[in-house]
DNA sequence: CGGGATCCACGCGGATACTG
DNA sequence: CAGTATCCGCGTGGATCCCG
């Protein structure tokens, strides 16, 4: 599972899914631990994405974030920076100054991730008009 | 936002992501309901990735399904399947025989969502051990 | 300014039992 | 076989107050 599905062909890419995902299953036998899910469980909770965003521009202080993410409680803010600190992909920088200011920035690690997070947005804003059409047909069908 | 980030550098990625953010604040104000979080709740709920994985190698009944998702329980199964129906990334295709027999496959949506998911596997699965040692280094720091 | 501590509501998801 | 219905625990996240 170490090849980029870079061409376009969806044959291959589902053949590299469904490949990494057997062996996957072969090596770790049972385990529910799946590397995957350890990921897409962040990308997937309800702020990291937009931090990340937010961050992708420049560094932000810590009321910078809390202003440029609309609605984000200061304790959610400070929770979801100390995960991605902890997972490596936030830098975060004290100084020592009076009063205190701290600055967070992405590591290379989180910056790497980037790539395929525009990937997923393209998607997400390529084919947001057909899922909410989708939508639409569904619930007239079984309203 | 509909360019597509194809080439390798980490710095076209942030200029598309940040821009593409960028603009759809202006578009929308300060409108909360936003479709890349849309998708990215999806994908971060318990067994969505798990479901189009097994789909994408072929349609599946809902106990091949049962079977080859472990611990999924079958009114969890039921709902997402549901979910990803109602989306239009997956057609249920209902066989009126005695038991009946309901098939499960990808639509072209859904196979679409399958590169952009590529590279996002690809992404967790070459850095996991990266994020793993960041979490102990973090972990012995604060302990 | 940049947090930590505490309390609480809500919804996701598991367990179990039942059905056409 | 392929679901539906009901109950319930637990974790996520909001609100509020406190601190260096």
């Amino acid at each position: 599972m170490t090849r980029l599905c870079t061409d376009n062909s969806i044959e291959m890419c589902r053949d590299e899914i469904v490949a990494g995902y057997r062996q996957w299953r072969e090596r770790t036998g049972n385990n529910p631990h799946c590397p995957v899910r350890d990921v897409l469980d962040r990308m997937g909770d309800k702020w990291t994405t937009l931090i990340v965003i937010t961050l992708a521009e420049r560094p932000h202080r810590f009321s910078e974030i809390h202003r440029a993410v609309p609605d984000i409680s200061r304790r959610m803010l400070t929770q979801t920076l100390r995960h991605l600190e902890r997972d490596g992909m936030v830098l975060r920088q004290v100084f020592p100054t009076m009063p205190p200011s701290v600055e967070y920035r992405l590591t290379h690690l989180g910056e790497s991730l980037l790539r395929p997070l525009a990937e997923l947005i393209a998607w997400a804003d390529g084919n947001h008009e057909r899922i909410m059409a989708a939508r639409v047909a569904y619930d007239a069908g079984s309203g």
